[in-house]
DNA sequence: GTGGTCTAGACCACG
DNA sequence: GTGGTCTAGACCACC
């Protein structure tokens, strides 16, 4: 599981971690019944502040993905892949909602999206193939 | 021109109404010369604090879109249509890397990304466009 | 007596104006008893609007530099000259005080400061001899 | 850094701010990478509205001479430096070269106004310098 | 604690 | 009527 964040998007950083969080385990990565990084290691890998990852951890708690296990750290629950599926395309529904919409909304043609989105994909995920790779080296 | 505001997006409103402004500029309305909405005016209709919708234009005025003209209000530059096609894309692009960065990283395939910007699209361009022929009306 | 008016400068407009008719006066044009160009004329010519020139005259007649004559337009007053010179002096200096002082605030040494001001000082008043020589020409 | 606010200027309180802090960055303090005082704390310093401070940031942050670092406060870019120093000039020259202009109008000559620049640079710097010495008791 | 955004409402300069 | 500046004070994201 590698985790990303972009300190320029206007989405708060808690939420980014969250959504990372429900991606992987849609994934199958972790799976259920495992734990999450902890706070302070998760944090000081994305150099950030511990209070940003339990905030995104406890917004996923109450979602009913992570249980808290004393001593030991986040769990991933065993409900928590069905529901990290929906959440999933929830998110990314939502996402390309707002920036279609907005694409709509300023005048471009319906190409003009589709090769702006062909464009970014290949950017995207070619850089989150690559990323993969050296994660499993 | 019709200005439309999210207070739940995580976008800014006076980014939002900057946005809206460029797009219109980018498709020649407002054109160059005429005076956009009166900040009192704009407020009011979007049913946002003046002062939100004077840091937009300020935004703009900075970035050569709108200069002030004393006493009568914000006027479209001459060289704002170019700035504005300029920006339009960058926003739009911008917007659309987010949410395909996030696509990609969650695991979705080309398709599915594919399939789910068309429905986006269709819903979304069609609203605008029924938006357009009441406005026409 | 030229008029000109610099839209971005800091200093409003209506007291640029008030402080070209005071310089005048002290260099003794217009000379007491003589009237000053009408509210529409100077506004036409300065490209202002009319309230502006008005509210210059006004400051002027409440410092009993210039007075009302019904029907005919604003008088230099007979005590204009000597208030002038007064108040030219108090002009400038209180301009030069405030760049100087914000010069020395700012780091800038002595022959700086000395250097700027003969720069300036040549541009400035070569420009405005040139406007001189136009005038009469 | 000390600063020092004019409320009667024509010069907006905001844009005096930003000018001091380009003052002080041009002259080594604060050094890059080092915080700006908070905007509350230097709201209060100056018995200002923060909003208005905020504003003076924002400015700078515009202009590559500040960035914001999310929970600490603002930081002074590593290029500031350079930045400050041709600022500086430009704001003293534009400052400069108004007051002169407006002098070279008036009628006065090259020794009235070299001789009143003296005059004032005496008293401003000589309070500057008084300033300095009280600040590092 | 930090800055960022937004609201509400004041006064000023200008048309 | 217009925009520009400033104040006061709210809530949010983040440290």
């Amino acid at each position: 599981m590698v985790f990303q964040v972009r300190p320029d998007s206007p989405v708060p950083i808690y939420e980014q971690i969250a959504a990372q969080v429900v991606f992987g385990v849609a994934a199958g990565d972790p799976p259920p019944g495992s734990l999450v990084p902890s706070v302070r290691e998760l944090a000081s890998q994305l150099i950030v502040n511990p209070n940003t990852v339990a905030r995104a951890y406890q917004e996923l708690e109450r979602q009913g993905i992570l249980e808290s296990r004393r001593g030991l750290g986040m769990q991933v629950t065993t409900k928590a892949p069905e529901l990290c599926e929906t959440r999933r395309m929830e998110i990314i529904r939502q996402r390309l909602l707002h920036a279609v919409r907005e694409a709509a909304a300023s005048g471009l043609t319906a190409d003009d999206v589709r090769s702006l989105v062909e464009e970014e994909w290949t950017r995207a995920s070619g850089r989150a193939r690559r990323r993969g790779r050296e994660e499993r080296t």
